[in-house]
DNA sequence: AGCTGCTATTTAGTAACGCTAAACAGCATT
DNA sequence: AATGCTGTTTAGCGTTACTAAATAGCAGCT
């Protein structure tokens, strides 16, 4: 993807979906952006390392996740498990409830637009 | 609104909100900021001036929109009105159609939250 | 003339986010 | 020891929206 505007509309977005992520499992660093990758890159294009995981940080920072470092696996190194805290759960709902309404009036403008363009 | 979370959600959606206003009919700088809080300050809260010029000049400068300066009106001083270009109809066509795939993607990790929380 | 109020535009400086691009590290297999 | 996979970290960049102001024309009033 090269999609010029997917950039600016992640914005923000990235976050609640991270913790929608984290929701769902404990997971890492690494699984998450894996998961991410499947399940949006076809639209977003591929999200990198250096996009996650300072998301990561900031959430943890801010109190939303938490964070469990787990021994060396099989093979690699050890990983942080993330998980939710109760103020990320929250925070997560406020989110969802603000992206719907958030939505709801954007979608009034193209609403419109796609109104017009039918009775052209 | 005191939404941490709107600023970051709006970026980019301005843009192609306002071309949406601006493919609405011929408009101008001061009007657009009237209508556009009239219809999203109740969820985006108050756009300013200082958000709004800024972003009609980067529409212009891409040549998304177009500008005709009108003599200075009963009261006030002059205007400049704005209208899309050709090409500022073929990106805002392409820009809806971004935002809605990006929207139908963000919408299934909420649906799955949903999902979850409705089960427990 | 001067004042207020409304319309209308402009701009300097700031913070936040996602991106590029790379580096670093542990372990397994060859 | 070399390669490859898993996994994390970080420096520097460009874009966007925000705050906070300044500038300016015209109308009506005293």
């Amino acid at each position: 993807m090269d999609n010029k505007y997917i950039q600016q509309f992640k914005k923000g977005s990235l976050e609640m979906i991270l913790l929608c992520l984290i929701s769902e499992r404990e997971t890492y660093g690494y699984e998450i952006i894996t998961e991410l990758n499947e399940r949006t890159a076809s639209v977003l294009g591929y999200a990198k390392e250096g996009t996650v995981y300072p998301i990561l940080y900031r959430l943890q920072e801010a109190g939303l996740i938490k964070c469990r470092i787990a021994p060396a696996a099989a093979n690699g190194g050890s990983k942080k498990f993330y998980s939710l805290t109760d103020k990320g759960r929250a925070t997560l709902s406020e989110m969802i409830d603000f992206w719907e309404k958030y939505t709801f009036c954007v979608n009034d403008f193209i609403d419109r637009y796609h109104t017009a363009e039918d009775t052209k």
